[in-house]
DNA sequence: ACGGGGATTTCTGTATACACTGATTGCGAC
DNA sequence: GTCGCAATCAGTGTATACAGAAATCCCCGT
């Protein structure tokens, strides 16, 4: 693996897990000496990181990590309501039903993967990352699917926000469910609307359990 | 201005005005004598274009000016559609009125531009220029312009693969005067279905002058 | 004591040298 | 003649050295 890539994917994982807050400058000879590597490679992880928006060059003080406001919030899921919203439905019309029935069954049954003795609920947003992917797939819009990811980036990191108690993973387990149940039926705007009540849903539990840095 | 950006506004006009086709490698060391600059700040130009798909890293071969098939086309406008009608909607709902209802005015003496002796349709396309820019700030919202912005880049590629003929022209005025007319009524669902209107006509005509290449 | 100017220092931006990987070509053997 | 192996070469990935700019700090003057 090139020394660009785990620079990048080691800032990445820092800011992600706010281990790097908004506003911390990323001074070059100082992240290069930290990940033992040098300065060519990673202004090549400085400049990924800027494109996806995590840091924002400021001037010539060189480039720091980008703030997330309440507003930030409102606007993200504002553009994560219509492109999800799309991919839904579209995933609706295109989609393989075997696929995401499948899903609905394993969200089903996803209640007792977040009861488990695993803190970081990993097995549960592994199972939410494989319907991205199949919603992914189902869509075969390149250019869709590309903007979903970079949008999903900031949406890690919104969720690091938010306490993501037992309850509320229980219940979007259950809207997850029913998006894939919506698509597998090949219903689009049943599709829409169930991701549009989700996106709703998390909304309000993040603003509500919002905690400030 | 820094190095890196002249050979980033090089290689980006190069690629959209079809000067770089499809398919040819961007060498290091071949584009960076071309360029007069080292290959330090040529490496991060070639980063950046990749951030934005107009160019993918091959494997070790490099990296490569991405293709445009006709397929990528549909998913482009797809994607298109979603962004610029939830965009025009917003902006019904946000924007203020005067801007858009002044902007209307000026694209309904747009065939007076398009008549004129200027084969660019350089003050044609700085008006709907304008009137994109007017919406990206009535939305408020920098996710959604982020987005938009990264898909003009594509979009004005592809308008290179069409013959902009003066009747499109024309037609594509008065449907832009719509979408102003619309969002100054403050009308959301109206500037939804302008803007609908107007991406299909655009497809088509784009579909049906195909140039290949 | 406070303000301004200059010098120093620390940063980014650029160039270049080096290393390593992967591909291509040429030579030899079967 | 063809297949295989090896050697060379081209090209990327990385490190480092140098230059220029900007910010900060210190010193001097008022």
């Amino acid at each position: 693996m090139r020394a660009s890539d785990r620079a990048y994917a080691a800032l990445r994982d820092d800011i992600i897990e706010w281990r790097l807050r908004p506003g911390t400058v990323l001074a070059e000879v100082e992240q290069s000496e930290r990940l033992g590597i040098s300065r060519t490679p990673l202004r090549e992880a400085l400049s990924r990181l800027t494109a996806e928006g995590l840091t924002t060059t400021a001037g010539s003080r060189g480039v720091v990590v980008t703030d997330i406001s309440l507003e930030d919030i409102d606007e993200l899921f504002e553009l994560r309501e219509t492109l999800e919203g799309k991919a839904a439905a579209l995933a609706a019309e295109r989609g393989d039903a075997a696929v995401f029935l499948q899903l609905q069954g394993e969200l089903l049954e996803a209640p007792a993967l977040i009861s488990a003795a695993d803190p970081a609920r990993h097995d549960y947003y592994e199972l939410v990352g494989r319907l991205d992917s199949a919603i992914d797939a189902a869509i075969s819009n390149s250019y869709l699917a590309q903007a979903m990811r970079s949008l999903r980036v900031h949406l890690v990191r919104v969720r690091r926000l938010a306490a993501d108690d037992h309850a509320r993973l229980t219940a979007a387990a259950a809207e997850h469910a029913a998006i894939a149940e919506a698509i597998a039926a090949g219903n689009p705007r049943l599709a829409q609307a169930a991701t549009t009540m989700h996106l709703h849903r998390s909304l309000s539990h993040v603003k509500a359990t919002h905690k400030p840095h």
